[in-house]
DNA sequence: GCCAACGTTGGC
DNA sequence: GCCAACGTTGGC
């Protein structure tokens, strides 16, 4: 049974056309500093899972891709980088705190908008579009899948 | 730049 | 373990 996903990414960092750009498509998702997040990394996510590539903090924030898992999860090196803003010194090597995955872009789509997933009244619950919510990773319904994939046919 | 809504930290 | 202060996220 294929899980479904919504990542965050800011397209400053890498948009979904970085990722396509990529050697197979394929980026590192470095940078999670989220117990939670993480914790839906580690536990939840399998190689194959559907992702929904999102642009946040950007002049446009929406859906802009597809991608899947490529890969189990992994340490992230840059929490042991001093030299990365994600430079956590608490860290250890022998008991890494913050993990990765590959995800491997596989298109790009129009841009689901908020305001245009907002009107949708069968995407009320969708994580994303839930008060508050900042997790930059979120577990996403097999029916709020098939809902915007229909809106991208 | 503002600010609401969270998450984290640290004193007690 | 509580909770105030502080930091961060992210849309607007």
């Amino acid at each position: 049974m294929p899980q479904y996903w919504l990542m965050k990414s800011e397209p400053d960092e890498v948009s979904i056309d970085d990722a396509l750009a990529a050697p197979d498509a394929t980026v590192a998702w470095t940078g999670v500093r989220n117990y939670q997040a993480r914790n839906f990394m580690r536990d939840g996510m399998k190689v194959g899972d559907g992702v929904l590539f999102y642009h946040s903090s950007c002049p446009e924030p929406g859906i802009a891709g597809i991608a899947r898992v490529a890969s189990g999860i992994q340490p992230d090196p840059t929490q042991f980088d001093p030299k990365s803003p994600y430079y956590d010194a608490g860290a250890k090597k022998e008991d890494p705190r913050w993990l990765l995955v590959d995800v491997q872009a596989l298109r790009k789509t129009r841009l689901l908008a908020l305001p245009e997933l907002r009107a949708k009244p069968e995407l009320a619950d969708l994580v994303i579009l839930r008060k508050g919510n900042r997790l930059s990773i979120t577990p996403v319904e097999p029916a709020h899948w098939k809902v915007i994939e229909k809106m991208l046919a």
